[in-house]
DNA sequence: CATGAATGAGTCTTCATTCAT
DNA sequence: TATGAATGAAGACTCATTCAT
C-alpha cells in the first residue's frame, strides 16, 4: 500500500526525471548547433553569439550547460573520439575469426559509415582540431597515435604469421593510416565529389595489399 | 658621353634601385619573423603585434608593406606552394629518362630535403592553413588537387604501360599521396622521433608499390 | 467548551505559527551563512550564489526571503546599528547613577564584548559597507552621526558640570569617535596583534581623558 | 657647425619630446576622468566605459595607457600615498627644532592642505580603497601602519624626554591615528558641514595633548 | 512554499586596422 | 617612407533576478 509520502516521492521521481530529460535535450539542441556551426565556420569563426542564436538560447543558458566555448568543443571532439575508437577494432587473429583482410574491409566501411553519418563531426575532426590549442593538438596526436599502434600491431602480428611481407612495421603504419585520411579527408570533409564508397573501400584495401605494382 | 640628365637619371635609378632593394630586404624581414612567428604559435595566435615585434619595425609600417595580417599569411603559403610544386616533377617518360622507380625515389628525397629546410612552413602548411578559412582552403585543395593530379596522371601512363596494376587511379592517387602527407607530418611537423629519412624514403616507395602483403 | 470551528482554527493557528516559526529559522539560516560571506570575502566578491550555496537553499527560495542581495546586506547591517546602538548609551547624570569615568570604562568593555562576539559584522560594518551605495553610505553616517551626537551631548554637559575642559564639543566629539573606531578595527577587523582588552579599554579611555601629554 | 646629421636628431629630438608631452597630458586626462569617478561612485561602480566616456577617449586607447581598471585605481592610490607619507614627517627632535607641538600643528596643517586640495583622493582612500581586494588592502595597511609607526615612534621620543605621560605607545598611537582619520573623514570626504580649518587643527592638537578633562 | 532553469544586460579586455604627423 | 597613437567592433564570460512548474 502506497502511503502518501512514498507517492510523493513517486511523483518528485517523476519531475526531476522528467527534467534531467529536458536538461540533456537542450543540452543536445546546443551541441548540435555547435557541431554544424564549427564544423560550417570553424572555430574561431564561430562565436559563442552564433551557438546561442543558432540554438535559440540565452547567453547565460549557455554557461549554465558548458562552460566555456572551448569546452563544448572539446566535448563534440571526445565524444566523436569515441565514437571512432569503438569502431577501429583489433585485428583478431584467433581460430574462428573471419580472415584478416575481411577484416579490414569490414572495418574501412565501419569507418566510411560513421563519417558519412557523420559528416560534420569528420570536418571538424580532420580540420578544426588541428592548429588549435597544444591541449587538442595532444588529444588528436594521442587518437591517431593509438590508430597508429593498432595498425603497428597488426602488420607485426603480419609479419610473423608470413602474410605481411618483411618492412618497418613503425614506419608503414604512418603510410596505411595516411592513405586511409585522405581518402577520407577528400569524401567526407572536401566532398566534392560523389563516390562509390564501397568501390573506394575495395580500391583502399587493394592499394594498401598490393601497392601500385602489377 | 653621358650629359647631365643622363646621369641625373641613372643616379635617379641607382636610388630607385636601391630603395627598392632596401624594400625587398624589409619584406623579407617581416616574412620571415611572421613565418617563424605563425610556425610556433599558430595564425590565430601569432598577433600583428608579435610580427612587429620580431621584425622591430612599427604598427603602421607592416601595412605598408602587407595589406593584412591574412595576406601576409597568404604570401607565405603561395611562396611556399611555388617551391613545393617546382620539386614535384611529372614523371618523365621519355626514352633517355631514369626508370620511373628511380625518379619516384628522388622525387621523395626531394620533398624530404625542402620540408626539412623549411620545417616551419611545413608546419604551417599542415597544421595551420587547413580550416582557417574557405580561401586558405580552396587554395590548399588546388595545391594537393595538382599534387594528386600528377600522381593520377603517373598511374595511367603506368598502366598503359604495363607497369602499374589495373585499378582507378583517380581513387589511388589519393592513398599515394595520404601515405606522403602523413609521413612527411609525422616526421616535420609533429618531429619527435628522430628518423633515418633515407631508410623511410625506401619503406615509403616500397609501400607504394608493393603494399604490405608478402 | 471549544467548537469544531474553534478547534479547526486552533490547528490552523497552529499551523500558521509553525509555519511562521519555520520561516524565521529559513531566514536565520540564510542570513548566517551571508553575513559569514560578506565577512569573508566582501560584498562584490559575494555572490547570491554563494549565499545559497552556503545556506543550502534553490536560487528561487533567496528570493523569497529577501528582496535583494542588496538588501539582504542591508538587514545585517540594520541589525547590526540597532545591537551597538542598544549597547551604546547616554551617560546617566542623575543622582545615584555610577561616576561618568567608571560609565566610560563600562560602556567601552560592552562595546568590545559585541564586536568580539560578532567580528563578522564588525568587519562588515567598518569594511564592506564603506563606500559600497549612497544609500549604505547615508545610514552608516546616520549611525555614526548618532554615537557622535551622544557623545557630544556628554561633553556639554561635562562641561556645564566642570568636569570636562572648554572645547568644541562638536569638534572633539569626531576626536574621541575615531579614537574608538581605529582601536576597534585594530583588534577586531584587522585582528593580527592579540590585544589585552582591559588594557586596551583602560588606555583608551586615559587616552582619552588626559590625551598624550605628562 | 650643425651637420645635417645633427639637425635631423635635433628634429627628431623635438619631435619625441613633444610626443611624450603628448602622452603624458592623455594619461593625465585619464586619470583625472578616473580619479573623480572612482570618488564619486565607487571603485565597483565605475566601469570602463564610464572613464572612456569621460575621458572621452576610445576603449582601446584606454588600455593604450593602463593595463586593467585595476592598475589605473592602483596608480591613483600609490601616486596619493606617495604624496601624503612625504607631507607626513617624522618629529624633529633635534637641538634646532621647532618644539614639538609646533610640529604636530604643522603637521596637521599640512595634512589639511592636502586633503583639501584633492578631495576626490581623500575619498577614494578613505571609502573606496577599504576592502576592495587582499592588494589594496594589504598597501593600505601597510601606510597606515607606517602612520601609526610614526606616532609611536615620536610617543616614545616622548616620554624618554619626559614630554609624554606613561602610556603604551603602540595602543596609543591607534588611537592619535584614529582621531585624525575621523576628522579628516568628517571634513574631506563626507564634508557636509563647512568646517574652520585652523580651529579644528587646534582642537585636535589640544585633544590629543590633554585630552577632554579638565 | 520551493525549485532551479532561463534570462540578458553588462563587464573587462583584445587586436586588426587607420591615419595624422 | 616610417611611425605609433588612436580606434571601436567584437570577443568571452558573469551574475542578479525572474518565473513556470
Amino acid at each position: 500500500m502506497a502511503s502518501a509520502t512514498a507517492r510523493a516521492h513517486a511523483k518528485l521521481d517523476g519531475r526531476v526525471a522528467r527534467a534531467q530529460r529536458l536538461r540533456e535535450e537542450r543540452r543536445a539542441q546546443v551541441l548540435d548547433a555547435a557541431r554544424r556551426l564549427f564544423a560550417e565556420k570553424g572555430y574561431h569563426a564561430t562565436s559563442v553569439h552564433d551557438i546561442i542564436a543558432a540554438a535559440d538560447i540565452a547567453r547565460g543558458t549557455f554557461y549554465l550547460y558548458f562552460e566555456s566555448k572551448r569546452a563544448i568543443f572539446g566535448e563534440l571532439l571526445e565524444g566523436f573520439f569515441t565514437t571512432v575508437s569503438t569502431t577501429v577494432r583489433r585485428i583478431d587473429t584467433s581460430a574462428g575469426a573471419s580472415p584478416p583482410i575481411v577484416q579490414m574491409h569490414e572495418g574501412v566501411a565501419r569507418i566510411f559509415e560513421i563519417l558519412e553519418a557523420e559528416r560534420p563531426m569528420a570536418r571538424i575532426l580532420i580540420r578544426e582540431a588541428v592548429g588549435l590549442d597544444e591541449d587538442f593538438d595532444k588529444k588528436l596526436a594521442d587518437f591517431y597515435g593509438r590508430v597508429a599502434g593498432l595498425i603497428e600491431r597488426a602488420l607485426r602480428t603480419g609479419i610473423a604469421m608470413g602474410l605481411v611481407r618483411e618492412c618497418d612495421p613503425h614506419l608503414v603504419s604512418w603510410c596505411v593510416l595516411g592513405s586511409i585520411k585522405e581518402v577520407c579527408d577528400r569524401v567526407f570533409v572536401i566532398g566534392h565529389e560523389r563516390v562509390d564508397l564501397p568501390r573506394l573501400g575495395r580500391e583502399l584495401v587493394d592499394f594498401n595489399m598490393r601497392g601500385i605494382f602489377r
